[in-house]
DNA sequence: CATAATGCTACATATTTTGTAGCAAAGCTA
DNA sequence: TAGCTTTGCTACAAAATATGTAGCATTATG
């Protein structure tokens, strides 16, 4: 369908012909691995072999396209230390943190269905 | 790798050999149309077509394995009205809500990079 | 009762992700 | 400075996921 593969705003995206922000934001985020990517460089820098032990092993040829990706939008870089996250990448973090406590209470709701 | 599909808490995920909440969340939301679905159920009770057609005309196969996974996992239910938000569903759209404002945001300002 | 809309399955094809091997470059280390 | 080690990454085959199309059984609707 879209075999150009990198999510850009007012692009055709996975979700969304116009290329609206959210949906390129959905289309990235939803790929394998791209939020246990930014929800890990939120600890600090990280090298690309911590990356890939900390996201369960992840295949190096997925870890270097999501990298690609994510530094393309502007969420991580590299700098000296290792991976980063940008200030944007920052932003975006602050943004699904709350996720995490929510998840703990869902995951206690549902357990107890 | 874990052929087992629905991503549960406590159990192995993409992510997390321990099922850490947040990375089931994580799964469950990456797989492709999650966030999307939600993001447009959230205007309201939606038919099975109605979905398909607002998901870029999702594959029927595809919507229905995410439906079966998300009601599943408590976030959509089946209604008289069509598929619906549960109350966690709800909760979870708030919280994922705020990066809508932060995707323009951003779209903006990869453009003027 | 006929027609249309809806929810969904089947199945072949295409795309993504994984897993393993391994190489080139940079950084210690004796 | 010669030899490890670590790091970032590519190649490529195999496995898993997603797509696209067809179509069928039910449930509204006229």
């Amino acid at each position: 369908m879209n075999s150009n593969s990198q999510p850009i705003p007012g692009k055709p995206v996975r979700g969304s012909k116009t290329g609206q922000p959210i949906m390129v934001i959905f289309d990235l985020l939803g790929r394998s691995w791209s939020m246990g990517i930014i929800w890990h460089l939120n600890n600090g820098p990280s090298t690309f072999r911590k990356l890939q032990e900390y996201c369960e092993n992840i295949s190096p040829t997925t870890l270097n396209k999501r990298i690609k990706e994510l530094t393309i939008a502007d969420l991580i870089e590299r700098t000296v230390d290792g991976y980063t996250l940008t200030k944007q990448g920052l932003e975006l973090f602050k943004l699904i943190h709350p996720l995490g406590k929510w998840a703990k209470q869902w995951a206690e709701d549902i357990k107890n269905q």
